[in-house]
DNA sequence: TAATAAAATGATAACGTTATCAAAATCAAG
DNA sequence: CTTGATTTTGATAACGTTATCATTTTATTA
């Protein structure tokens, strides 16, 4: 019976109307209703057990008060942090999250778009499973995408400054002293290529007027699994160690990569940081630990999550108009024990 | 327009009544409706643009097809797995995931059971922020439990045989010859204490007749953030190393603070595992790269999170009656890189 | 072909809330 | 104390689907 108790029911109870009840217990402002009776409504509620039927509410109203995230795969280490910053954000204004995973597969994804408009969410934080993702069916539906790729234009996005926090790094070997940098990439599948990161060393090593040869720059191929890829740039690494390599440092594009290539290191006994520094990107919970400690530049994954959900959340909100806003984050250097200055070799 | 069409709309498009349309679009068994009429409510349905509206459909039956998760914390490695596994069970059942965090506050964790009766989710897996966690609000949700403490009797659990899992690695330890095998615990807000480690340490070597000590038992420290636990860790590591311990073993009950402890070993030129083995517990993806990577013994958490889904379906869809299921999973050694056969100190 | 059973379709009433507008109560000012 | 403005409350109609039951159509059998 509990579960039972409609509106009508406490109206009775406590002998108001259904709209004054209604007014009471819709948890909208709190306006427009006489303190005695709000006491009088509420005690009457709590006496015969009434639950809001939210189920209702929703189909009243023609919207919910979720709000639907879709990423490609919640064991990649970068998406649970800025669910986390999500989560925190969205519970100061009484919203909760639908969470859609798609496994890479864009077939997936869609449905998961189309689910969104059947259900009704207020809005969707989005992480394109890959570049060209159709977001077609989601015309009227509030969305921001977590993506700095162009191909989005029109919309709303916040991502970090992957090519900055990738100078950022290089800078900072460079200062180190090291002349000799590689470059470990990953191919994923959610950039358009990794092109611009060759582009960036390229430019960056004639700019400071050092050594660059295409055999500094290795592309290793990452596939779905975190732990696939970084079997694969292990191997990568052991060839790259074999070619007699005069680098004294990597930059690797992501966390995975470089604690591959740290991992190769330690199994050859070459020194880090002392004979190799390593610098990787987005830092993941394993490169706190790994030891050495990885250097990484950082994306605050959490930072995006809370402003993808504070912009959301506006624009959900927003009267009529809304001024497309493309937010893009510096990355932050954070120097652990990967890294070091050039040591000369005896 | 597009998304305002209704059944009704449909219905007069293609001049059948409400009714047949709504058994061709509803996505119930495919049963009582001709080949052709089908056909043609589902091309009307197309040229008019209409989508279903799951609001309305979930307000009419009062259920959803949503399945709420309740966890402490998304960023602790041990959940983003299992939720994975729990995601790719319930797609084939055309339930949709409510992700629900609370920080390790059983307030909000409350707050968070409250929601799932009012938003009407179908059923929920839960994974109780404390052994006392009060579960009387979901009297009448279908509930799946996360844990296998004894407090929540009468409820559906699911979990790994810790105790097992820690006497196999102990045995295995003992197969490699090692006889001094420190225990390093971490007093989690999770279970109900750390004791019944001790136990099965104590059981364990009296057993096997091999030394024992209180000595050899470091309690860590555990917080809610995994890095806070892999420092304090480290620092109990420190303390343990420096009073010139006779251990050649170590197993830990969970990854982090196995990984701290191998980190250490790294930071004093301590070989592992030649000199010391290191048993961790979980499976986390820091320990398959870390170096070395680290032998631990698993618990299969897409595994869990997959049954648990099962079940909950089952009993969701059950006729009337469940009988109250009590699921524990086996653990695994797996034998990685951290664990050796013990050497003679020369 | 008629009689009966079975399958397919139609008509309509909910589900419990919110929104709208109308009515009543309260307040403010002269 | 009256008038008008303002605040508070009441009556009632949606929202779009599904469930129930009634009706029609089709299939089956004698």
């Amino acid at each position: 019976m509990s579960s039972k108790a409609t509106i009508v029911d406490v109206a009775k109870e406590c002998g108001l109307s259904q709209a004054t009840v209604a007014r009471v217990l819709n948890g909208q402002k709190e306006i427009q209703v006489k303190e005695k009776t709000r006491k009088k409504v509420l005690s009457a509620a709590k006496k015969i057990g009434y639950e809001r039927n939210i189920l209702a509410a929703n189909f009243r109203r023609q919207k919910t008060k979720s709000i639907a995230i879709s990423i490609a795969d919640l064991t990649n280490p970068f998406f649970p942090e800025l669910i986390k910053g999500i989560q925190n954000k969205i519970r100061e204004y009484g919203y909760s999250i639908v969470q859609l995973n798609n496994e890479w597969n864009p077939k997936i994804e869609q449905d998961n778009f189309k689910y969104m408009i059947q259900s009704r969410v207020a809005g969707a934080i989005i992480s394109p499973s890959h570049p060209k993702a159709d977001l077609k069916v989601l015309e009227r539906l509030p969305v921001i995408l977590l993506t700095n790729s162009d191909e989005f234009s029109g919309y709303d996005t916040i991502a970090n400054d992957s090519k900055g926090g990738m100078v950022l790094a290089l800078e900072r070997l460079f200062e180190l002293g090291h002349r000799n940098i590689a470059l470990f990439t990953g191919g994923s599948m959610m950039s358009a290529g990794s092109s611009w990161r060759l582009q960036i060393m390229k430019d960056f090593c004639s700019n400071r007027n050092i050594f660059f040869s295409e055999d500094l720059c290795v592309k290793c191929d990452m596939s779905v699994s975190s732990l696939d890829s970084f079997s694969q740039a292990r191997t990568a690494m052991r060839k790259f160690l074999s070619k007699d390599t005069p680098a004294t440092a990597i930059f690797a594009s992501n966390d995975i990569l470089a604690l591959a290539a740290l991992h190769v290191a330690n199994e050859k006994g070459i020194k880090v940081p002392d004979e190799l520094s390593i610098i990787g990107m987005d830092g993941i919970l394993s490169g706190e630990i790994s030891y050495p400690t990885l250097t990484t530049v950082e994306k605050n994954r959490s930072q995006i999550g809370s402003l993808a959900a504070k912009s959301l959340i506006e624009k959900i909100e927003a009267p009529v108009e809304w001024q497309t806003k493309k937010i893009i984050l510096p990355c932050k250097l954070i120097e652990r024990g990967s890294s070091g200055p050039v040591r000369e070799k005896k």
